[in-house]
RNA sequence: GCGGAUAUGGCGGAAUUGGCAGACGCACUAGACUUAGGAUCUAGCGCCGCAAGGUGUGGAGGUUCGAGUCCUCUUAUCCGCACCA
């Protein structure tokens, strides 16, 4: 049966790539969240084959991570023989649900094989430039004892574990994904994502356009750069403000003769958690740098300088100008240290509130530029400001580089080496894949080192350039990182040559249709967007992004209306409801329970009307009869159908096509026969969602071949309608009763059958019709007073 | 605060370009059959009403012959981001 899902190696024909996110084989197995997303691509693919596209749906493992290590840490049994033992059983489930994977392209992050191309793509990236070593206040979880990436931090919480995360400074591996930024926003033009993908992904790399203006200091040494989207407001910036940790302050501490103060502040700043300094707090604090002022440089007015810890080093230039008419949060801060507030946008009330709109306002108190609108303003005043060379046009973005190293074992190893004369050294690439040496003990050290730091022979190396003693790199990759270009390796998995080959890449790529949960958008989306135009940068793969259509399926609760858990005991177990039920009942039903794109609750009586479903189908072969055209009373009611299912499996709507099949087995139950020939239909249409009662059956009837590889019946749409048709009659908008007549009824004819109607003239009685409306076979309305 | 979405029976959910609201399934009610079952079959099932009929898609307006669907305002819930300058 296998060899049928085989994607064929002869480039024939049309091809389909789809995609599913593969798992990551965790101890627990296959949850009922996996169901949703593979069974529908499985129906996709399965009917991809029925009409006639060679296919490609692989599967395989994310294999590299956290939850795998900690439990070697707590068994001591080695995490590869944990990850094969899991895999083997996610495989043996995946197996059972009857998913049309082509086994024979699975990959697994962990292998040498697919890992020395991970290794690889790291090194063309360090090659590039784009791979950088930094000593960088990181997110540390102090329960997984790892840093993380600010995509794995929720909530100031470990998205994985839960843990308490702190700021640390360490020494990392950075990506630069914000050289990308740029480009992974005007790509997402060239895609088909969902709109809450696409903006979700907009809003995380955060892109905003504005100046960088520069502002003298009063004591004429230095100066201070500042971001603003607002260069119209230049006049009104009546004070700066620092972050806490601005280096200018360390500098200057001597100038300041509040300095003591100000140390004060600085340490009850850095006290708080990230978490806690990103929180929206009522009030504003900060301390004023005495004796230490900076020049308004439109304005040439002395203005004062503070530190306070709403203004953050991460973003922009650390430092702000302050224009509290016309930012909110500078506003309050303005009126907490009762600052003078100057107008010059006019068009609010400043006794009130910040003036923060841009639509309405007109600049005032400027001379540069009054009398402009906003958008106007900003325009002139930055040519201004270029022109003076005290400023620029300036875009930043939120989004910061990846944080790509992790002091951990259960990972790509980095292929790096230290040498005290070349720095950092690439090793060749004849000697990837650098191997993950072995490991007893998977403890991480309580400084957070990691457990390859405990491996001097391994560690200890040579320099590949000079020759001298030198050092690897002990920290491994992210789990993020084998997932960033898998989709790349199905198309060709055992190439030994190079990620995959161009060939194979050329016909294979890009993915057609790929599905994924929400919760990867900023994460694996983005990462391997980002990977993937770099690989398209340095000639690696044809195109310049990896997914053409990308779809997202909704989470499922348990039967308690909460998410599954095990402390909550409401966790549904695929294996327990296919002993039960079976597993063609458990793909019909995650098919049937809701809307894909929502979250559906779980409900075991669902389940059980899926399986009544699927046994009147069975059921329903006692009513065949021999026969090679549609029965008459079923016909236009199966072009419907095959119309209907069709369409709707290419929207995500397979709760509906379900809901059509069901439909039309009742009518056939009603009409009491049915030709062999439609059986085989409806057979057919059944297949990819309950594949193995679908085959039974057609073998039981003696149909030839399979019923996956028959093609997927056509419809004429011509047939879509019965001879006679039904059209409802309204007065006033209000339905009082429904006509049949012929399908190419003339007006007239449509006319004539209405006034007939007994209904029609009873309330039409003592009124006078003023209009009548007919809407060709839809609908006739007839207005009357 | 910004961005995205959602709101329809007892429940999950349907409803092409504005055109029969509640498809399909579940639960429930009544009945049939019986090997008494978590089985199957038949009928019913938005709300009010014996009925005729009325009424009904979170709320208030509007456009239209006709609005769950379009427009304006509003309420609630969920998700993402958030002192981002």
């Amino acid at each position: 049966m296998e060899a049928l899902y085989a994607a064929r190696q002869d480039s024939s024909g049309p091809k389909y790539y789809a995609l599913v996110e593969f798992p990551y084989p965790s101890g627990q197995g296959l949850h009922v969240g996996h169901l949703r997303p593979y069974t529908a691509l499985d129906v996709i693919a399965r009917k991809r084959r029925m009409e006639g596209y060679n296919v490609l749906f692989p599967m395989g493992w994310d294999a590299f991570g956290l939850p795998t290590e900690n439990y070697a840490i707590q068994t001591g049994i080695h995490p590869k023989d944990v990850t094969r033992t899991n895999i083997a059983n996610f495989k043996k489930q995946l197996s059972m649900m009857g998913y049309s994977f082509d086994w024979g392209r699975e990959i697994d992050t962990t292998d040498p094989n697919y890992y020395k191309w991970t290794q690889w793509i790291f090194l063309k990236l360090f090659e590039a430039g784009l791979a950088y070593k930094k000593e960088t206040p990181i997110n540390f979880c102090t329960s997984c004892k790892v840093g993380l990436a600010n995509e794995e931090v929720v909530g100031g919480v470990c998205e994985r574990c839960g843990g308490k995360v702190v700021r640390r400074t360490k020494n990392q591996w950075m990506l630069k994904i914000t050289e990308y930024a740029e480009r992974l926003i005007t790509d997402l033009d060239m895609v088909n994502y969902p709109e809450r993908v696409k903006a979700s992904q907009l809003n995380w790399i955060g892109k905003s356009t504005g100046a960088q203006v520069s502002f003298s200091l009063a004591n004429g040494q230095d100066s201070i750069d500042v971001f603003t989207t607002r260069p119209d407001t230049l006049y009104g910036a009546s004070y700066m403000v620092l972050s806490p940790e601005h280096p200018l302050i360390e500098k200057y501490i001597g100038q300041i003769s509040n300095a003591s103060q100000v140390e004060a502040y600085q340490l009850e700043a850095s006290k708080k958690s990230d978490f806690e300094r990103s929180e929206v707090s009522d009030g504003k604090t900060g301390v004023r740098l005495e004796g230490f002022d900076a020049i308004n440089p439109v304005s040439h007015e002395t203005i004062p300088i503070f530190i306070s810890d709403y203004v953050l080093m991460s973003y922009g230039t650390g430092a702000i100008m302050a224009v509290p008419g016309h930012d909110d949060r500078d506003y309050e801060f303005a009126k907490a240290f009762n600052l003078p507030i100057i107008e010059v946008v006019s068009g609010g009330n400043l006794e009130e509130s910040a003036f923060t709109d841009t639509e309405k306002g007109v600049i005032v108190n400027s001379p540069l530029i009054n009398g402009l609108s906003v958008d106007e303003a900003k325009a002139k005043m930055t040519a201004h400001l270029e022109d003076k060379g005290i400023g620029q046009a300036k875009v930043n973005y939120r989004l910061r580089d990846w944080v790509f190293s992790r002091q951990r074992y259960w990972g790509e190893p980095i292929p790096l080496v230290w040498c005290e004369a070349c720095g950092w050294v690439p090793i060749p690439e004849a000697e990837l894949p650098l191997l993950l040496p072995e490991l007893s003990s998977f403890q991480p050290g309580e400084d957070g080192e990691s457990p390859l730091h405990n491996l001097p022979e391994w560690f200890n190396t040579t320099c590949p350039k000079c020759g001298h003693p030198a050092l690897r790199e002990t920290d491994t990759m992210p789990q993020w990182a084998g997932s960033s270009w898998y989709f790349l390796r199905y198309t060709d998995p055992s190439n030994n040559e190079s990620p995959a080959s161009p060939k194979a890449l050329d016909y294979w790529m890009n993915v057609d249709w790929y599905n994924g949960g929400m919760e990867h958008t900023t994460l694996h989306l983005l990462y391997s967007r980002f990977w993937h135009k770099f690989l398209f940068d340095i000639g690696v793969v044809p195109t310049p992004e990896p997914y053409d259509k990308r779809t997202s399926h909704g989470m499922i609760l348990g039967p308690d209306n909460q998410k599954m858990s095990k402390s909550r005991g409401n966790v549904i177990n695929p294996d327990d409801v296919v002993k039960a039920y079976g597993t063609d009942t458990l793909r019909t039903y995650v098919m049937f329970m809701g809307d894909f794109e929502k979250t559906a609750i779980w409900s075991e009586d669902g389940v059980r009307g899926a399986k009544r479903f699927l046994d009147r189908v069975w059921a329903a072969s006692e009513l065949v009869v021999a026969g090679n055209g549609y029965s008459k009373k079923l016909e236009a009611n199966f072009h419907n159908t095959i119309k209907k299912v069709g369409d709707d499996c290419e929207v995500l709507k397979f709760n509906t096509a379900i809901a059509t099949l069901m439909k039309l087995l009742n009518d056939i139950y009603e009409a009491k026969s049915l030709t062999q020939h439609d059986y085989k239909t409806f057979l057919a249409l059944l297949s990819p969602f309950a594949p193995h009662l679908a085959e039974e059956l057609w073998m039981d009837q003696g149909f030839k071949g399979y019923a996956c590889e028959s093609a997927w019946p056509q419809y004429d749409p011509d047939k879509t309608l019965g001879d006679d048709i039904e059209i409802p009659v309204q007065i006033n908008g209000k339905l009082r009763d429904k006509v049949i007549v012929a399908k190419d009824a003339t007006d007239e004819e449509v006319k004539l059958a209405v006034w007939e109607s007994e209904a029609v003239i009873r309330a039409l009685e003592g009124k006078t019709v003023t209009n009548e409306i007919y809407i060709g076979s839809k609908i006739y309305n007839i207005v009357a007073k």
